[in-house]
DNA sequence: CCCTTTTCACCTAGGTGGTAAGAT
DNA sequence: ATCTTACCACCTAGGTGAAAAGGG
């Protein structure tokens, strides 16, 4: 039950102003492979056949349904969207298999008045939609970090994790009187 | 900028199952009168003509719209409305004024799709509404308690006081070492 | 004099990576 | 051997009344 950070963040143009729009995100899978980190070369490796795929559960950013006008001044940020990898999960969060590759899709929907939009009821085929994909937020799950760069960027730049930035990290021995 | 404690909870029955509601709460003066509190008798005493109210602010509870069916099964409470005395407020909290009387109120409404219920777009004599008043809801607005028996009902009961409990207000002198 | 605002210690609630223990 | 889980100290964020300071 964890939070995505870096945050995906989105911003638009050129929509109608008074049309109501609903502003989804999803993950899906981006092969059909799993990997695992070879730490000697600081790389992933391909590592067999992915494991079955949860579905891919939508996403629906809790301020929706923005008007177009809203979503030319600012930025749709999906900071409390949360992973599991528990396939059991009943909170609607994004089940991911670790050790995966995955791709974050943002889409954009016409708001149809009455229906909240959900994996069930929404034809992401329709031609409602936008989907917008960025390939540079792909991205690997893992339980523990692989890689000590990933959790430099973490510390670094997530205010929850500030308590581990090197300033704050002096021993005992470190600190002044 | 407060929060209301104790919480306005309320419970409904005999909705239609698949109907889409919103409730809604505000609060309005009971009377047109300024109080002050005597506390060589313990109560509260009138002290003049009511300063002119703020225009009452609907408070759409943040759940809405739920349907019949949600509203048969779970209690609706309103935890997160806050108040202010702040006549210029912009944050949409519910405006009072302090040493006035006010009656909450909560409205049930049948949701109607594409408009998000406010102020000025509502017509609360509408056939499409129904207004439940609880007059032991009414209480008198303060910026500091009057009263030694609310102080301890609010310290006894808000998880957010716990602090000031009894068993917590120990002094140094008290301690165990 | 009476009421309001500001600041404070102390809470709830929950998001961090580290670490040790658990699982396969 | 490799990955996962549980627990921890340490944060952010914000809700409490007490007490002191402010204001008409």
């Amino acid at each position: 039950m964890l939070r995505m950070f870096p945050t995906v963040r989105v911003s638009f143009t050129g929509l109608t102003p008074d049309q109501r729009y609903g502003v989804l995100l999803d993950i899906v899978p981006v092969d059909n492979k799993r990997y695992r980190y070879a730490y000697h070369r600081s790389s992933w490796l391909v590592a067999g056949k992915a494991d079955p795929p949860a579905p891919a559960r939508l996403y629906i950013h809790p301020d929706s349904p923005f008007t177009g006008e809203q979503l030319r001044k600012q930025v749709v940020s999906f900071e409390k969207v949360k992973l599991t990898n528990n396939e059991q999960d009943k909170h609607g969060q994004i089940v991911l298999n670790s050790m995966h590759r995955y791709q974050p899709r943002v889409h954009l929907i016409k708001w149809r008045e009455g229906i909240v939009p959900t994996t069930t009821n929404i034809d992401l085929d329709s031609e409602k939609f936008r989907t917008y994909i960025f390939p540079e937020t792909v991205f690997t799950a893992v339980t523990a970090y692989q890689n000590q760069l990933i959790t430099k960027l973490k510390i670094d730049s997530n205010p929850f994790a500030k308590g581990f930035r090197d300033s704050s990290r002096l021993t005992d021995f470190d600190r002044d009187p």
